[in-house]
DNA sequence: ATAAAAACTTTACGCGCGTTAATTTTGTAG
DNA sequence: CTACAAAATTAACGCGCGTAAAGTTTTTAT
């Protein structure tokens, strides 16, 4: 078992010239059969692999690709990734993944380093609200990039993400429907652009329906929605702001808290008669069913919305980099029904 | 604005020789302060880097930091994730992230893959149990790997992690000298090797206090701790298994399937005198403040295990890859009084 | 000012592999 | 068996940079 340095030194074992193996390394179905099961065989008892950096130097494109997300911690963003990191793997490219944590200035270091590492696309979620656009913009002009679940205008050659109205269409009309109409609970300057449509789809519905809409801002600035959530929450129900005993909170984090501070004020939250709120959310994020009660919510559509995401980004590489016209793509969510509402 | 296209390019228009230039990269207190901020105003005009493809070819050592944790989607290694990719940032080193998602296959895939990148080094969160060892020896023989969270006997040149019967033995003592002695709440076979230390700290604490430990062993396999930990309640609660009110869960992703399963059926947890159970646990993992009651638990000391893990594995990597002797470092808990107990 | 040391320039090779052009071998069809 | 296309081989160059050797310039010390 000696340790093979270079593919010379391989394609000598194996009894096959350097270029036909590395043709073979290209594209295994480029070599005859016979040839191919010899380089196989040969892999077999030798364990060699092509140097990357040497291959990656030489080639064009890399077989990388890049993944960013604007918050790791957030365990909606690792499920999201962990499906995106699959599927690169399933089409033969290596993802490497990046969590911007919050910061702007993460996120533009990121974007930085990913260019040095020349990859074949990125699939990037950003932070929205702080990104530095014109930082972005820069970046895309150079890689192919597709944005998904936080969506800027005109940035990257296309966007995938779930459809807002969607979600707050289906949360609204079930709570309006069951019971009062809810109050709308959102963070006063979200990070996400997300929260914007949803607030205005908070609005156009409960019109539509014929209800007048209360949109409840809460202070609180970063990532900490959890907290932030909980703290408003209790400013609220001190100050005794909600004019019905229904809540529709713009994400689940914030849910999260919301729940955590009825609990810690005493207050019952649920669909039962004995509850005094009813709390519904969107996102269903991981934990939600962990929730006490645990969380009515919108669920995205992870599957679609990851699949759809990879799709649009390979064929967006075996385009060139290029495609004719930036498309964007919105998934409906699926309400699920759980205790809070 | 010309692009430009190698270090050649760049020196002949910074006027310093390109041996000079590549010196500066690798080492930018290595030239003359004078030649150095010429380079460095070449730089600011013409926003040149080197191909890193092309240096870590030819470089011995590549600046790239592999970061390996079980389990991504649990916030509890994505936040110390992002503590180790900003030490490694900060002392020049190139972090690339991955998770095992709880698979023993993509945790010897990521390896495998680790290997080809040649780096310096590896920050290695095993999966625990169901980690393919032998595998694990034989990287961490080619690659200067340092262990944490996650303790495998004798691999890796190190391990950095918590000291479990810290955790268990401040909440046992805190439980019992504030009412009845607690049941250990815990997976029959838990992935995690810290698990197995927290039952005999449990075991050995209690004896020595005096009281007969009483563990509870629940069914289920895989990463999804929360729902493993909320059906098992739910049997637990049904077959009146629990001899006192207090419980002991062997971790906050139990404790919250646990404390969900409570509220489901009415039963008030808490330190309250009209609560029927009291549960406390190990990890402060970031949303065992938002359960509800929110959780009694000890806490990881999170910044020194990532700064311990970080300063270990580059005195690793200054050391030629190889340390005297392998040292095992662990970390006290911080005991984190809320609610639920 | 002079000598020695330090830093820089020039020249050149090597890293491991992609890739091309010219040539030879192999496989297939008639 | 001949003819011809497909595939493999040989030979050679290039990618961008690390690095070493030899010579030149600049700095520092005396």
């Amino acid at each position: 078992m000696t340790k093979i340095k270079n593919m010379e030194e391989f394609a000598a074992l194996s009894g096959i010239s350097r270029p036909t193996v590395s043709k073979y390394f290209h594209d295994p179905d480029s070599v005859r059969p016979s040839t191919r099961a010899r380089i196989e065989e040969a892999l077999e008892r030798f364990d060699y692999r092509p140097n990357i950096y040497a291959v990656n130097q030489n080639r064009k494109l890399t077989k990388n690709i890049g993944i960013v997300v604007p918050y790791l911690a957030d365990p909606f963003f690792a499920e999201i990734a962990r499906y995106l990191e699959q599927s690169c793997i399933a089409a033969g490219y290596r993802p490497f993944l990046f969590s911007s944590h919050g910061e702007q200035k993460l996120e533009n270091e990121i974007l930085d380093g990913l260019q040095s590492l020349k990859p074949a696309g990125v699939l990037f979620a950003p932070l929205g609200r702080i990104s530095d656009k014109s930082a972005i913009e820069k970046f895309c002009a150079s890689v192919p990039t597709v944005l998904f679940d936080s969506n800027l205008d005109g940035l990257g050659a296309a966007f995938i993400g779930s459809d807002n109205f969607s979600f707050v269409s289906q949360t609204v009309e079930y709570m309006t429907r069951t019971g009062e109409p809810p109050s709308f609970f959102e963070m006063r300057t979200p990070a996400n652009p997300n929260a914007n449509k949803r607030r205005k789809a908070y609005i156009e519905v409960m019109e539509r329906l014929g209800f007048e809409p209360h949109v409840i801002k809460i202070e609180g600035t970063g990532w900490a929605f959890e907290e932030i959530g909980r703290l408003g929450t209790l400013k609220v129900l001190d100050e005794r702001k909600l004019r019905t005993d229904s809540v529709l909170c713009s994400n689940d984090r914030l849910a999260i808290g919301f729940l955590a501070a009825c609990f810690e004020q005493g207050i019952r939250v649920g669909r039962k008669d004995d509850c005094a709120l009813r709390v519904a959310s969107n996102d269903d994020h991981p934990f939600a069913k962990f929730t006490c009660p645990s969380l009515t919510t919108a669920a995205h559509d992870y599957d679609n919305v990851a699949a759809r995401s990879v799709e649009t980004l390979f064929e967006l590489i075996e385009n060139g980099g290029k495609l004719e016209n930036r498309t964007e793509t919105l998934f409906p969510a699926r309400l699920v029904l759980r205790e809070s509402a």
